[in-house]
DNA sequence: TGCTAACCGAGACGGTACGTCTAGTCTTCGT
DNA sequence: ACGAAGACTAGACGTACCGTCTCGGTTAGCA
């Protein structure tokens, strides 16, 4: 399946080690495409990626893991914030980003469904937090301090205040485009986005609504 | 929701036993709370019940299918919208309720797997949406009526508007309360709440944020 | 067969279809045909007589009844020993009826079924013995006696005696025929049944060998 | 019986547990003895065996070939034919062997419920052919070669002939046993096989009754 | 003519077994 | 020491029949 590495290392190891996590990884999201995540199997991926069942289970705890591992690399690759010059400019594009990622087939099948295992198992609820969602909370963050610069958006009154706010923006953003997208089945086009981000905006700048005494 | 009643006349034969409905449907919110979405089998369910398995696979396609009613009865005994008196007690009022149900074990697990799976199977999708979506979106459309009718929200432009707005304000809301409890899983209490329901509500009366011409 | 006809007081209630009986054995005898013994079911019979599965268990007490009795049917329109002049003749004609009757797709199936299942059901057992074997006995009974009438085999020394030989050579026609269509599976044709006859009347009128002293 | 021992190369993987097999054929046996073939499952027959259902639909295509291939065993080991010195010896011999294998609950309630089911299954025909039967005339092979001998039975005239009442003398004798131990339901002893030898012996030896001229 | 009892169809019911599938582990050989 | 191949235990899957039951409705004989 392989080519022979010419490389002599005297002691048989594993030269596979780095190449069969790629063809794994890869096997899975091809996985996913086809059959979804509730026909996904490890045997089929394992088959699809040319690897024995239990170099899997030697690598990965078990299928929710393995999925999250595939899906986290897509959110590496596409999950990025271009400076597009304004605020509303920026939220319209990650949102248009992030809808894209989330309408790949890979995607919208693992996503929820690892999000709903999580809700029974603390390991896999850590492992979505760091692969997945802090890089997007990242995000958060980075357009703020953005907008912060230019103007648009006023500074924080206090450190916790600042955490609390960007914790809502994300949860409004994500949240609002995944249920868009998965719940309601609707596509997240340009004018979808240029309607949510004037709410979100408007929501942002008035009256210091975003930072409640209590 | 698995019968039509439209019929009049008694089909031949023993009528289904409207207990076992019940009993199953019971059985199903237990399994649910005990074990999980993932852990959950049909033949436990139909053990719990006192049923048969065959009468399960004769009134519900499969887990999917069974698992939205168990849930849609949740909804339905618990999603309402009382006048509490302004927009923003109404907003905050059933941010509450709803973040209160889906912190259920029973929701809590349940939820995104089913929306997970509709993402692969059509019927089950509508099924979700007549069974569950449309009724949230009922209670969006009751409370700005409501808030049109005490002057905080002005009348829409047209009725294609309208519903562009209803359909973005609904994703907003129960996206930012799925999302804060079940990928962020941070609770949504009375402070997350008003700091939300600010941030909607300057949204909604700010400048023209609410009708993108486009 | 089924009902006790000697009572002449009809039961109050409207009487059972003597139709039904005849439309059930038929359909039996016809899913015999097409599906063999292991894959007839009870339902699939009721459905070819455009019967309810309640009427067929208010008549027999399960699959093994209803296929004895269906057979058998068949045995009373078939069995019968015309004399045909000598016993050579006489057993090579009976032998060819009966190896005929097995040949038919539901004799073949359906007997060693129930055999079969006789073994482990003394009801069932006793049936197939007054429904089929004593039917058949009777033809060798007869058929002695007409070939001690012709002078062709030597009269009995003592009713016992008489009871055994007849037994003995009941279990070795029927044995052979049916040990040569169903476990050897070859055909049971003129050529056999002449060699078989020859050496039936061999050892029935070889030296006294058919009486032992013991 | 199973595998095919002709490919000299071990195949990769982990090779199937010889220990299983016998464990199931064993648990087979007992299952037979205690429940008869219609109760028999192959659910309690891996319960017993210590082993999964996996394992035996892995190694057979169902109940019908288990089964064969347990009873066959018993052939195996109690079906032999010792020199008794005499023909009429050697055949009461077989008889009273033959019927007593056919006596155990085992063998009773299994062999007639194969031999209904390969009358619809060509491939199982075949197996209890080979695995049973062929062993069974190869007794009578014997018999007759020791007898021709001893000069109690005359050669044959032509090897066709030879086959041919190989056959007949074989589907006689087990039919004969089969049919007094299972259909007449009367015990085998010593009584009734001396009176069947000396039938047979007197229809062997008798004026040219084993060799039809047609 | 009406009563009553047993019949009939249809089909849902609690069970049990089926044969298949997948998970995750274990064993063997080859490199 | 690792990897592929594949057998292993365990257990859920969804289906098929079993034999029973509950319906509404029918068909006799008796009053």
């Amino acid at each position: 399946m392989t080519s022979a590495p010419s490389s002599p290392s005297p002691r048989p190891g594993r030269p596979r080690s780095a190449e069969a996590d790629r063809a794994i990884l890869d096997a899975t999201r091809a996985a996913l495409v086809e059959l979804g995540w509730s026909k996904l199997t490890m045997g089929d991926v394992a088959a699809r990626a040319g690897v024995a069942k239990t170099t899997l289970y030697r690598r990965w705890a078990g299928k929710n893991a393995l999925v999250v591992d595939a899906v986290a690399d897509l959110f590496d690759e596409h999950l990025e914030l271009p400076d597009l010059g304004s605020l509303q400019a920026d939220i319209e594009g990650v949102v248009l980003r992030f809808a894209e990622l989330l309408d790949r087939p890979e995607t919208k099948t693992a996503l929820m469904a690892v999000v709903a295992e999580s809700t029974r198992d603390e390991a896999l609820r850590e492992r979505i937090r760091s692969a997945i969602v802090e890089r997007q909370k990242g995000l958060v963050l980075l357009g703020r301090s953005r907008a912060q610069a230019r103007g648009e958006l006023p500074a924080e009154e206090s450190a916790g205040a600042a955490a609390r706010t960007a914790d809502l923006i994300f949860d409004v953003i994500a949240g609002a485009v995944v249920h868009r997208t998965l719940v309601s089945a609707e596509p997240v086009d340009g004018e979808w986005a240029r309607g949510f981000t004037a709410l979100l905006i408007g929501g942002l700048s008035g009256a210091g609504a975003a930072s409640p005494s209590a």
